[in-house]
DNA sequence: CGTGCCAGGTGCCTT
DNA sequence: AAGGCACTTGGCACG
């Protein structure tokens, strides 16, 4: 049943109204698929899901929180952990929400009292449903706002690359960088250089752990670059990182690909990083 | 400026507390505080971010709903999208709120009446600060409820397992698995079984897309196991998956690996799943 | 803890 | 649309 704490809310950054203090089960379906597209919605209660799809994922009942957002993501969040313990992409098809009755019994849900909210999606694309039961809603907002999001990233993998182009003597003396995002049949080559030997050197960028896929990407590439190269005898390979398994790192010599350790976070911070105006304050960590 | 509409509420399951409709920049530090590690934290508001850590981003300012968890995992989100803009992973030694002032001079907080809120979290584990400052906030409230989370995951890698040591004829005729979840000092073979003439076959399991990586694994298994049994002839490698791309496919049989197509999805929804009480209305999908 | 690997991975970009 | 790959990947399981 519906609870009594039940309240429909709108925010604004201008305003706030209240839509609904008390229960009005007549139009609530109708109100909330008002603000759907247009507005994120906040749904907290009590509810059970279900998600099928690439799997099916059957959830017992909760307090949770459901959110769907202006694009039609929905996340269902616990009240803890990082990730939603189920969601749906956007793009579904069809997002409906309806009141559907408790019993078993399947009488007249304005007789019975007994109302739930199901909503349902389903997502074409994917052939995934996903099904949400509240068996209790404590509040209900909508919420509209700004969108202006910008975000700037520095020391992903692209800002190393271009610190190793810029100093190359730190993969090793004499190398010169030749191509740089190489384009093969199978992938990008992150770098190509050339040593002091004159030998192609193939470098794979990794900033965070290797994992033996990366040291097989490196493998292709070898392979791929001798055959459309023709030059067996003067290709090196070389992965470039901060961090190694000792197995992985034996296998690597074993299969004759070089690593190169670079500490990503000890050069990292010693950079002059671009700085945002308004946002000096936040440069605390470095000072 | 901190908003004329900051609200401050608190959900609970069996009541809704209004804690401040209007401002009160005194204790509103406290107040937060006051919840934190025991409800669910939301506020929504106008803000700008910046992580520093494994990587550097600065978010500039937008309307954005900051969820704390009760383990203390942040989260920013946008009025799109499924993942947070930003986020913090639980586990932070310090988390902390504070009020600052917004001009570039530092003029006494309490004079200029310009308020900003500043929350700060550091994560020792793994060296990572995260901070989020309000220019505007819009609503706050603190979230209590039951943690019931019962989920029942079906369709995975380990059900496939299962299901294939049950047929192994969906394999090839005459096939034995003799070994599951095989430890190899690199990692651990999904399956090894006998084939009718005697021969080992490894097999590598795959829910999706078959990746090059895949591959490799396999490749590296087939290395591991003549070295460990010492009986090169008798291996046959094989990943079972769904779907790979054509050129990968190519690969696999330059490199001597089997593929054997399995549609997971056709097999799936014709077994028998488990069936929870209460939510069989949910199974119309395959009904 | 490290190591390995699955994930409903997601997201971004290129062909 | 499919492929390729980075990601603050996160998360789990096991030695």
């Amino acid at each position: 049943m519906l609870s009594n704490l039940y309240e429909f809310t709108l925010m604004t950054s201008n305003k706030k109204y209240v839509i609904d203090i008390d229960l009005d089960y007549e139009n609530i379906v109708q109100k909330i698929e008002h603000f759907l597209g247009k507005f994120l919605l906040e749904i907290y209660g009590n509810c059970s899901a279900v998600f099928d799809g690439r799997i099916k994922s059957t959830l017992g009942l909760g307090d949770r929180l459901l959110i769907i957002k202006i694009d039609q993501t929905i996340l269902l969040h616990e009240l803890r952990s990082l990730k939603p313990i189920n969601w749906q992409l956007p793009g579904v098809g069809k997002l409906e929400f309806k009141l559907i009755n408790s019993g078993e019994n399947k009488q007249d849900i304005k007789q019975t009292n007994n109302y739930l909210l199901e909503l349902y999606t389903f997502r074409p694309k994917t052939n995934e449903s996903f099904t949400v039961v509240f068996e209790n809603i404590y509040s209900l907002r909508a919420i509209t706002g700004r969108e202006n999001s910008e975000i700037n990233i520095e020391g992903n993998e692209a800002d190393m690359q271009s610190y190793l182009v810029q100093n190359p003597s730190l993969i090793e003396d004499d190398i010169k960088i030749i191509n740089r995002e190489y384009n093969t049949p199978i992938g990008k080559i992150d770098l190509i250089g050339k040593d002091k030997n004159g030998k192609t050197v193939l470098i794979e960028l990794k900033k965070s752990l290797i994992t033996p896929a990366d040291a097989f990407q490196i493998v292709r590439y070898r392979e791929i670059i001798m055959k459309i190269w023709n030059k067996p005898e003067n290709i090196r390979s070389m992965i470039i990182g901060s961090k190694i398994s000792e197995k992985l790192y034996f296998y690597l010599k074993e299969h004759e690909i070089e690593f190169k350790e670079i500490k990503w976070n000890e050069i990292f911070p010693s950079i002059p990083r671009k700085k945002k105006k308004k946002l000096n304050d936040f440069f605390s960590k470095n000072t």
